[in-house]
DNA sequence: AACCACACCAACCGCAACACT
DNA sequence: GAGTGTTGCGGTTGGTGTGGT
């Protein structure tokens, strides 16, 4: 009867991840680096399905992930690309190095959406008539002709968008605390263990009932003031330190550098973290890059339709 | 203080794509 | 090319927090 799951219901845990599956989970990928992620659950001990060891690293534990508080620009940019690519988060968060697609997509679906929906409706009652500002509208049908009009927006769009992508990674790198990604970032694998240090402490702390908020809240601290893990030392730590006596320093601040199988982590996470710096560019969007540089001087043509309102800008789509 | 409604977000589920044999 | 296993993605759900009454 219909499809089996993907891993046996029996004995697998589900739910929020405790600390201790956390630890468990960042030492094992720091030995063995991120994939393979059948093999995790058995060899960690860790009562879960690898989709779920999979989805916890990808959208929480993986170092460089920025948490909460989404700026104009990043906000900006999701719209713009949420225009362009629709609901595709994993392209989408391609372009926001630091963003998770669940991230990105749970920020659309509580914000933005109902931001867009504001606006459609004030832009609605004014114009008189329903504009959808997103792209969803797209899928409706229109004449060749629009379409082609719409695809050379899109193309701005994009083009904008990468754009800006690009400006706040410039400003990222000229920041005081850059994010932790980029094989010459100390904070780079630590990051991730860091928080879990701060993140048990807090769990020590708090109350059973809200350990999981406050824990989620600190994890947030990518980067931050190092924290010993030994001020906490619940049981699990002991756990995740056998077999190793330098566990302690991957579990707290050491820049890592770890083999394994003639791989190291780092190389595994720096590659991630390269293109995290700057995304990987297809022919079209170098194509789209080329023909922005030659517009940056002085084309305010770009700048306006980004600037448009999107209730304005969703006016292009229209008849 | 108690209740309710809504907001938020981590995690789950199912499907599709990919990789390997 | 077919079959099988694994991974990635997007939609959705459920638990918890928060604000209003």
């Amino acid at each position: 009867m219909g499809r089996p799951p993907c891993c046996e219901k029996e004995g697998v845990k589900k739910g929020p991840w405790t600390p201790e599956e956390d630890i468990i989970l960042v030492s094992y990928i720091q030995e063995h680096g991120p994939g393979n992620w059948r093999a995790v659950p058995t060899n960690t001990g860790l009562m879960r399905c690898s989709k779920s060891c999979r989805l916890r690293w990808t959208n929480y534990l993986r170092p460089g992930i920025k948490r909460g508080n989404f700026t104009d620009q990043e906000e900006k940019l999701i719209i713009h690309l949420q225009a362009l690519l629709g609901n595709r988060w994993a392209a989408i968060a391609s372009y926001l190095p630091e963003r998770t697609d669940n991230d990105i997509k749970n920020y659309w679906n509580t914000h933005l959406k109902k931001k867009l929906k504001k606006l459609q409706f004030s832009a609605g009652e004014e114009g008189g008539r329903t504009m959808n500002p997103i792209s969803n509208n797209h899928h409706q049908s229109v004449s060749k002709g629009q379409w082609e009009r719409r695809l050379q927006t899109d193309i701005h769009m994009a083009k904008q968008a990468l754009s800006e992508a690009l400006s706040l990674d410039t400003m990222n790198l000229e920041s005081p605390s850059p994010p932790s990604i980029g094989p010459a970032n100390t904070c780079t694998y630590a990051s991730s263990t860091e928080n879990i240090s701060r993140l048990l402490e807090n769990w020590m702390k708090s109350t059973p009932k809200s350990r999981s908020r406050a824990s989620l809240g600190s994890m947030s601290n990518v980067c931050s003031e190092t924290t010993t893990i030994e001020s906490t030392t619940p049981a699990a730590i002991g756990k995740v330190m056998m077999g190793s006596t330098t566990h302690h320093d991957q579990l707290g601040f050491r820049s890592v550098k770890i083999e394994s199988s003639g791989r190291s982590v780092l190389q595994e996470e720096s590659k991630e973290s390269l293109s995290a710096v700057a995304p990987p560019l297809s022919f079209i969007e170098n194509w789209l890059f080329d023909d922005l540089s030659v517009g940056n001087g002085g084309d305010d043509d770009h700048q306006d339709l980004v600037d448009l309102p999107l209730s304005d800008a969703s006016e292009l789509f229209q008849d």
